[in-house]
DNA sequence: CTGGGGAGGGGGCCC
DNA sequence: GGGGCCCCCTCCCCA
C-alpha cells in the first residue's frame, strides 16, 4: 500500500518521461561485498557495540503526547552515530520537515529564522527564497532542488510510472520509485533481487547472520535498525503508539490499528 | 487474539 | 544528480 505523500493519484494522462533514460541497469553488488562473507558485512565496532536509543516520544494516532519514556530509555553516553540521528535538534533543520502536514505556518516560519547550531553564518547565508512558498535557502542548489521537488513540480508537473499507475512530482522521485520495478540490485548468494543497494545489504545479512544492532537493555541483537527500534518499544511501560481513547500504548502503529478496529475506538 | 520479530519498501535528507 | 543513510511503515509469521 503505498503511503507516500508524493504519490499522486492517477486521475487523468500526464506526462510521462523519457523512459528509456530511466531504465537503470542491472547491478550485481560489487564483489567486495561478498570477499569477506561469512564475515560481517558492515562490522563497524561502534555499531556493533551496545547501542542505546533515544529518548522516544509518545504518539496518538493524530498527534504528540506530552509524556515521554521513562528515563531508562534516554540516551546514553557514546551514542553511535550511526543511530544518532534518530531524533534531530528541533529548531536546526531549516529546509527539512516539507512533508510535515501537520507543521503550522507560525512554527514553520520560527523555524525559518532559527540558525543552525553547526553554522553561524547561517542566517545571513540563507538568501535564496522559494517565490511560491517563502521559504529560505544558503544555496541556490537547496532552493533549486526544493522547488523541483515540491512547490513548481506540485503546480505545474507530474510524472507517471509506465509501469502502474503512480504518479510523482518529480523526476527523481519517478526514478526512484522505477527502481522498485526494475530491481537492480541482486544478490549472489540467492538471486532475490531489490530496489537498493542497502536493502540488498541488509537482505545479506540474514545469509550471513550479522546482527549489528544490540539493544541496550538485553542481549538481543538485530540485523535491521528499525526492527531494533520497535523491540526496544517493548522495554517501555509507556509505548510510543496510544489510543486516544483507553490511553493503552503499543509498540507498533500496527498494534494500535488493530486495537482501534477491535472495538476499542469504535465512536471516534 | 495479542504481541513481537523478521524482512522489506517508501520518500527525505545530507554529502 | 546520485549514492548512502535515515526514519517510518507494512506485511507476514510465529509464540
Amino acid at each position: 500500500m503505498p503511503r507516500s505523500f508524493l504519490v499522486k493519484k492517477h486521475f487523468n494522462a500526464s506526462k510521462k518521461p523519457n523512459y528509456s533514460e530511466l531504465d537503470t541497469h542491472t547491478v550485481i553488488l560489487s564483489p567486495y561485498l561478498y570477499e569477506s562473507y561469512p564475515m560481517p558485512i558492515i562490522p563497524q565496532p561502534e555499531i556493533l557495540s551496545s547501542v542505546a536509543y533515544n529518548p522516544i516520544t509518545v504518539w496518538t494516532t493524530t498527534g504528540l503526547l506530552p509524556s515521554p519514556l521513562p528515563s531508562d530509555l534516554s540516551p546514553l553516553s557514546g551514542y553511535p552515530s550511526s543511530l544518532g540521528r534518530v531524533s534531530p535538534p528541533p529548531p536546526s533543520d531549516t529546509s527539512s520537515k516539507d512533508h510535515s502536514g501537520s507543521e503550522s505556518p507560525i512554527s514553520d516560519e520560527e523555524e525559518r529564522i532559527q540558525p543552525k547550531l553547526s553554522d553561524p553564518h547561517a542566517i545571513e547565508a540563507e538568501k535564496f527564497q522559494c517565490s511560491l512558498c517563502s521559504k529560505t535557502y544558503s544555496t541556490f542548489s537547496g532552493l533549486a532542488k526544493h522547488k523541483q521537488l515540491h512547490c513548481d513540480a506540485q503546480s505545474r508537473k507530474s510524472f507517471s510510472c509506465k509501469y502502474c499507475d503512480k504518479e510523482y512530482v518529480s523526476l527523481g522521485a519517478l526514478k526512484m520509485h522505477i527502481r522498485t520495478h526494475t530491481l537492480p540490485c541482486v544478490c549472489k548468494i540467492c538471486g532475490k533481487a531489490f530496489s537498493r543497494p542497502w536493502l540488498l545489504q541488509g537482505h545479506i545479512r540474514t545469509h550471513t547472520g550479522e546482527k549489528p544492532f544490540s539493544c541496550p537493555h538485553c542481549n538481543r541483537a538485530f540485523a535491521d535498525r528499525s526492527n531494533l527500534r520497535a523491540h526496544l518499544q517493548t522495554h517501555s511501560d509507556v509505548k510510543k503508539y496510544q489510543c486516544k481513547n483507553c490511553s493503552k500504548t503499543f509498540s507498533r502503529m500496527s498494534l494500535l490499528h488493530k486495537h482501534e478496529e477491535s472495538g476499542c475506538c469504535v465512536a471516534h
